[in-house]
DNA sequence: GCCAAAAATGTAAGCGCTTACAAGGATAAC
DNA sequence: GTTATCCTTGTAAGCGCTTACATTTTTGGC
């Protein structure tokens, strides 16, 4: 073996950086992890090298050596869905904020799936756990508290919640946004909800439509609820199928899942030249950025998805830091009423 | 100090599952790494006591030992835009296949802020890094190449890049989706770009531009270009402006930036009752999965960000297997001609 | 059965860092 | 000038794993 020519010379470590400001490793991390306790002098010596040879932290030794990886993973159902997206886009503001960073995992809304996106997320080390909804794999939580990894679960919040959890109340919600339909006058509801199956969110919201109408004596009809994923598409079809329900069951009101499929509902009615809302009301869920620019606005419930991604964040942060943070956070919604609501027809 | 009840019943480590099969800590490594090297016996008695002790593994030892720490790291500008989110998802996709985690930051179209987010991902350790556009930060490009961290760039191509690339050509597509507008006789074309900051991408969409109108004899008048970011809103503020241009400049046709932009403007010639297509024509870049559902359907210039996700995660993987891939990929654009261009009015 | 070659398993040396503890120096009280 | 105290810095032992190498076992040709 001869020489290489220096092409990869070799990343510097503690070490050499320790031997060429002349002191030991532990003055370097000292330097690194709490500079007040090393005199300025010595400091300065240590930061010049730091810079001379370009050294950058070794995370995994970090993390060996200390118990702590300074990352927190975060396992969603999807990124395709904007709100989603802007949630996570949140976590990780907070996180870098404290310097820490993200670890992302999707599931495609699979319990299994997140299972293993989980397991992988603990191998990696994360010092904390963030989580869609209280639908989950037993095993995933038993993992979760047997490696007593910290975490949190968004997007449902329930004042006897069995886990730490900072989210909003889905049914109440749900429920609310239907009372102002009923409160228009529609009797006759129609709703197209997400995939209930590991969708804990879904199932609520569409309990709480039914809450909402019981309360007045009225009943879902079963042809009247329709899942989909989430998708404009889907939205589309559904309201068609609804459209093309008998008279009896026809609604003049539709409820969606959330804003995805209602954009989907009110671009089918568009279709269909079936106005709205003189014709039908539609209502959605979630107030993507989108729903108050569609005309006629949506009538949705926002949801605050930003704050719920920094609440969750700072919730772990907290946990890492030793404190015992309130573990049950609920976060307010509001019935945003815009142009897609109106009293039904000759009524 | 007396014996704790077992809270934490520390979790076991390699080690202890060697001792409970009794077997050396290599065999066990072995039996998780290439478990065709041990015989079958063993390797059932070692798998035996992983799935009893519940033993995960622990990465940042892994990734010591091993230098490799099976994370690959995304820097993007923003998670609001529905197409970054798209691609990540996309890249999150072929990484967990590949038994691969990703790590998530966002710069807010900051190249400062990029600088310090690849620094916090290297620290991490990831094995390869995929960044957005070829506007970067010099010392970006340095501490990778230095920290020899392999990396590929998106969402732009030039064949003669500098570095690894998946991407599209922006000036190309943008000078088609102008020509189709010339094409249908505009003469007096609007603009409403992205921010040319730090963002390459909307830069070299306006030179896209620009060449179409010079192939021509025609030029982008200073007044029709309007600077934005990626709002709706934005887009509608822009679009209002563009239109209340003196007439000699006032634009027939509107190329925006992105789709986000062109909703913006859509929204607004409906409010301010300006009809689309027919007195105006709108076109969008992205073809965003909305673009296709507006009635009148967005014409747009599709991008395939999912297979650019794809393709940049591979890229990577192969980079680490020792292979060295291409550097160098052109994706096609598709022009989707919809229904909000038309021939100017009066000809 | 015997022996060489091949396959399976074990041994142990790090990977780069943090941190308890030890040691050395400066400071201040007397 | 001493001594006790505090503040800085150094020493060195791991953290849990992988892997080169050494050792043992198995295999198969004869």
């Amino acid at each position: 073996m001869f020489p290489m020519p220096d092409k990869h010379p070799k990343t510097p470590n503690l070490q050499d950086i320790a031997a060429a400001a002349d002191v030991s490793t532990a003055t370097v991390s000292r330097v690194l992890n709490s500079p007040a306790d090393v005199r300025p002098l010595l400091r300065e010596r240590v930061e010049t090298q730091i810079r001379a040879l370009g050294y950058v932290r070794h995370g995994a030794a970090r993390a060996l050596a200390s118990a702590r990886s300074h990352t927190i993973g975060a396992v969603i159902p999807t990124l395709e869905s904007a709100i989603f997206a802007s949630g996570v886009n949140a976590v990780e503001h907070r996180l870098t904020e404290a310097r820490y960073t993200l670890l992302l995992a999707v599931t495609n809304y699979d319990l299994d799936h997140e299972y293993e996106q989980v397991q992988a997320l603990i191998e990696r080390g994360v010092d904390g756990m963030i989580l869609v909804g209280s639908d989950h794999n037993p095993d995933t939580l038993n993992m979760l508290s047997r490696q007593n990894c910290p975490f949190v679960t968004t997007w449902t919040y329930a004042k006897d919640a069995a886990h730490p959890c900072v989210g909003f109340d889905n049914p109440g919600a749900a429920r609310r946004i239907t009372e102002h339909l009923l409160d228009l006058g529609h009797k006759k509801i129609g709703v197209i909800a997400g995939l209930g199956d590991g969708n804990d969110r879904a199932r609520e919201r569409v309990i709480g439509v039914r809450a909402a109408l019981q309360a007045r004596g009225l009943e879902l009809a079963p042809e009247a609820l329709i899942e989909k994923p989430y998708e404009v598409s889907e939205g589309r079809d559904a309201f068609r199928a609804l459209m093309h329900l008998p008279k009896k069951y026809r609604p003049s009101g539709v409820f969606c899942g959330n804003d995805v499929l209602a954009v989907g509902a009110i671009l089918e009615a568009q279709h269909l030249r079936i106005r709205v809302p003189d014709d039908v009301s539609i209502v959605g869920f979630d107030d993507l950025p989108l729903a108050q620019h569609l005309s006629p606005g949506l009538t949705t419930v926002h949801v605050p998805s930003r704050r719920m991604g920094e609440r969750a964040a700072e919730y772990l942060l907290h946990c890492i830091a030793g404190e015992v943070p309130q573990a049950r956070n609920e976060l307010p919604t509001d019935i945003m009423v815009r142009g897609t609501t109106a009293p039904p027809p000759q009524g």
